[in-house]
DNA sequence: AACTATTAATAAGA
DNA sequence: TTCTTATTAATAGTT
């Protein structure tokens, strides 16, 4: 949709299809969640790459219950299931469940939106609280992921930092043993002392 | 996207909101079936209506595969079998979900005193989800502090160690001079190079 | 449902 | 990957 055209059908060049996948992508996963949000429905996404990586959207942070839910629509329709006979009782107990989990998830949407808490019964707050805590776990995890990612990265460049200290150290001292001078006097106290070496408290 | 900006909220008016429906439900799975094709990928939509009416696409014509692709890719990561109805596995979720319910459900009991939640009313409950709220956000914002802090020290280190770095690079420079040798040949390419430094996204 | 004035998405280039 | 920009595509409000 920008700087001409484009043909619809596979782009042969592996680098700009990468680089469309990963935009489009994108652009998809948003206008996804903006549909969710502006009409209060719940959407699921799955985005299977040629490589096998996936890449997965489920507005009410739940892919599982939007499975069954999918499911449950399904196999309505055609008024039987026909493939599980498995114990249907748990079966049922997990859709339920989910649903469950779905309705107040979608009424803790409200609570951003506009004040229609005042609307809802006490059963339906009561599960919008525990909806309160599980969605700031998702957010919570999300964040902690990338700030270990980011703590590991920091100390793999300590890692390599000290290791190249350690080397100019001991060329220094290789050095100085050729000079034969007093010059170690002067030399700094590296590498520096360790601290903090504990524990992350996540 | 047309004569003005919308709101990223609820769409109140109901009119409007099932023409917004229809109209950007459309545009969603044009959006996805043309990432399929251009990028070769194989893409799901589950749109769920507000209404329980069930709106989808599979871009390879099968819904269940891309489910049955979708659990497997999830589970792989497990080491599970590829069996995702057996019982065993249900019962399995089915306690999951109901211990994190009950551990929810103890957080917030504890964090309300004694009271027992079945016994508050409408107003107890609000002045909870406002004591959850700020509840959540001091551990929040106290962690964040802790991880900032850790964050500075090691960003400070990893200044301290490349300062150190470049004060012994120079004494080798120094003495390679005195000694007047090739010995600048073997020198190893000190300061490593510097990556990675971008932000971080709190 | 059609029509447009606008905004949003994005292809290409850097 | 990310940023910028020239264009096309999507769509909000209207008819």
């Amino acid at each position: 949709m920008a700087r001409g055209k484009v043909q619809m059908r596979r782009i042969e060049n592996p680098v700009h299809r990468q680089v469309t996948f990963c935009k489009r992508r994108m652009g998809l996963l948003k206008k996804a969640k903006e549909l969710s949000v502006l009409c209060d429905a719940d959407i699921g996404v799955m985005v299977f790459s040629p490589h096998g990586k996936v890449y997965e959207l489920a507005t009410n942070g739940n892919m599982q219950g939007l499975i069954e839910r999918y499911k449950g629509s399904n196999t309505e329709a055609h008024g039987e299931s026909s493939e599980q006979n498995k114990p249907e009782v748990i079966q049922q107990e997990v859709l339920l469940l989910r649903q469950e989990i779905d309705l107040l998830q979608k009424g803790l949407r409200y609570m951003y939106g506009e004040n229609d808490i005042n609307h809802m019964n006490l059963n339906e707050l009561q599960a919008l609280e525990s909806n309160l805590e599980i969605w700031v776990h998702n957010i919570r995890y999300t964040k902690m992921q990338i700030i270990s990612r980011e703590i590991e990265m920091l100390k793999t460049k300590e890692g390599i930092l000290k290791a190249a200290n350690d080397i100019l150290q001991e060329r220094i001292i290789e050095q100085s043993g050729i000079l034969d001078t007093g010059s170690n006097m002067m030399m700094p106290q590296f590498p520096f002392q360790r601290t903090m070496e504990g524990g992350y408290y996540f």
